[in-house]
DNA sequence: ACAATCAGTGAACAATGTTTACTGAGCAAC
DNA sequence: GTTGCTCAGTAAACATTGTTCACTGATTGT
């Protein structure tokens, strides 16, 4: 699951070396795949890139889908933390949801080729449902928070997953409309992103 | 924009087995993204299974991406009428809304490759993009018989174009949700669904 | 100094989309 | 019925993809 390395200071020159350049590999990876789309994105071109043969990534990387996953896992992280850090800013759960959600939509509107990448890909591959598995726990642990907290009140079948998925969809669904097909239609889009937000979380609130 | 062909009578033999194979090739390579996915599909294998020359298919179509627009606009044909169909069994504004709503959900759900062709694909296409602004219109249409006949409420920002947008991205959101990560986490998820979608139509009925 | 490891090379391979010169069956005109 | 032409389909080539593999030479531990 987790692949426990030591600290920098503890490796030897080599593997230090070896760690810099598979760096170097992901990062100019993320760069193309940001610039040209995931679509158009080559291993060769990449290779050619960093001044290298292409033969050469197989030693870092067992494959090109092995070195996507790795660049999808880093914009995983860097989206749960940008959305982590503006949850950690709000007192109330509602307000959480509120601003975790916006984080997930400004993130998506700033990052359109990382979240194609995260989120609109071929159904079923292992390591990114992992992640959005993740995510939605998280997400379900803030609804139950606020249900203990009684902020938020369930009504029936509207139970805590429910909510939560509620959340998910809407957030999702203005996120990915964003990107796609409302590219740049209307300027107030933000503002709109948020009111429906809150006319949602208005819904399990009292 | 419309290619316009005369009636199948009126065409010549030749210009009728013409379309015929076409015909031919776009259910074929449809039934191939059905059952391999986009990512696989390929316009020799494609070939193959049609007992054709790969160069043969350029005779029909420009390009492969040429092919994949065909069969693309294809599904969303299929998709509109099948959500139209559903929306005229509605009385009331917010009738149409649910049930055109539902049938985007179950669609995504018994076609989730057509639905991945349609709505995950690249950011900035043409073809899509123009069928999606009209399927955007149309749903922009009933929110405005809907707020004509008062049977929906405005309030401020809340107005018919941010309406839509709302009923659009949550049931965008659930269909792409249930295709991607929920695969089959929960039996009942269509429950869910609609709860959601009547809670959401709520929101803007008195 | 020596041997060994192994990061990186270069060439090959299979499979992809696409182009092009060609061929031969079918059709119109005489 | 013969002729000639159009054009659907072919075969082979080309460029570009991901991937493999025998090799090589600098780095490294002994």
């Amino acid at each position: 699951m987790f692949t426990e390395q030591p600290p920098d200071s503890e490796r030897s020159p080599q593997a230090r070396r070896l760690a810099q350049t598979r760096e170097a590999i992901l990062q100019n990876a993320r760069q193309m795949i940001v610039m040209q789309g995931i679509e158009g994105f080559s291993i060769r071109a990449l290779a050619d890139s960093i001044d290298y043969t292409p033969g050469a990534l197989y030693k870092y990387f067992s494959s090109k889908e092995a070195l996507v996953d790795a660049v999808r896992a880093d914009c995983f992280e860097e989206l749960n933390n940008y959305i982590a850090q503006q949850v950690l800013t709000a007192v109330t759960t509602s307000d959480m949801l509120l601003l975790g959600g916006l984080a997930y939509i400004e993130y998506a509107r700033q990052h359109p080729q990382e979240y194609h990448l995260m989120f609109n890909m071929e159904p079923s591959q292992a390591t990114s449902g992992e992640q959005r598995a993740i995510a939605m726990r998280t997400l379900l642990q803030i609804v139950q928070l606020g249900i203990a907290q009684g902020q938020i009140v369930v009504q029936g079948a509207y139970d805590a997953a429910a909510i939560a998925y509620h959340c998910w969809a809407i957030v999702h669904g203005m996120a990915s409309l964003q990107t796609t097909v409302l590219l740049d239609e209307r300027h107030d889009l933000p503002e709109v992103n948020r009111l429906i937000l809150q006319k949602v979380i208005e819904g399990f609130t009292p």
